[in-house]
DNA sequence: TTATGTGCAAACAGTTTGCACATAA
DNA sequence: TTATGTGCAAACTGTTTGCACATAA
């Protein structure tokens, strides 16, 4: 996940421009949460990224933070990963694609899967299904951690 | 998903012989929702659970329903499909395995997914991660709710 | 100026937990 | 007999909502 600085500033603009477009206002709060969502690297939690605001935002309310995401996930904008517990947002990415989680850091990477369009296309054909959208999680360690855990053992 | 009516009474009473050798015991709650779990069809929510034992078993607690399905997950016997709201569980095949879920109706199936091996070792190799476990959902439409949208449209 | 957004606190829903009572072994 | 399980109600947690106040346009 490097994205260069000047690729997420355009993903930024281009996001605030959608705002205006859609006749909908854009406050500090929102700017701030964009701003957050854009260049966070990783998949925050509402909890993250509020926290990560309060110190430049004091009064930055928890409810503020899910509103705007729900906004967002609204325009096609933002990737909403649920999980039983702590959903994880993807402002970068918001089409549905696979992730590979480590279970050691909880990081979270977008891995390139090879033939997936492919496998989607037979799952199509052998089940009669139309196939729309997916959720994709793979879960492991990474290098790092199967590192440390070889250490730690 | 269509078991023989042999098969799954044999699920169920492995079932039972695997509470019995780990020392657990067998009540009739837990009898009632074993049973409940293998024969229903399909990917039942733990209210759902509850819901379809109630007239046979009027005291039976949601509590009851939720602590047995989490001792059957220790057990490794129930696998957990999480959603932000209403998991469900799985008392068949409590191994990750890919699911089909109809957006309709609300289905939920265990397709083949060939390749699905291959693809997994191509991620370990191109990334680096020990790939352990995975949670696979593809979301669409089933046929029959296919041809009852074209019919509303 | 006024329709929209914010922040607080309360509500919500699914799940878990503490504890007194019941019961399988 | 007694360690384990049940059922109730309360607690918990992430998320949503209602409403008075604030503010972008």
């Amino acid at each position: 996940m490097l994205y260069s600085t000047a690729y997420l500033e355009k993903r930024l603009a281009d996001l605030q421009e959608k705002l205006r477009s859609e006749g909908l206002r854009i406050t500090p709060q929102r700017r701030a949460i964009l701003r957050a969502l854009v260049m966070e690297q990783g998949h925050p939690t509402a909890e993250e990224l509020h926290r990560s605001l309060l110190p430049e935002y004091p009064t930055m309310s928890l409810a503020t933070v899910y509103k705007t995401i729900t906004m967002l996930k609204h325009l096609g904008e933002v990737l909403e990963l649920e999980f039983s517990r702590d959903n994880r947002f993807d402002g970068h990415n918001p089409r549905p694609h696979p992730h590979l989680i480590c279970q050691g850091c909880g990081r979270i990477l977008d891995p390139d899967v090879p033939g997936l369009a492919e496998m989607i296309d037979t799952l199509k054909e052998s089940t009669g299904f139309s196939v729309t959208t997916h959720r994709l999680d793979f879960y492991g360690l990474c290098p790092d951690c199967k590192s440390n855990n070889k250490k730690d053992g």
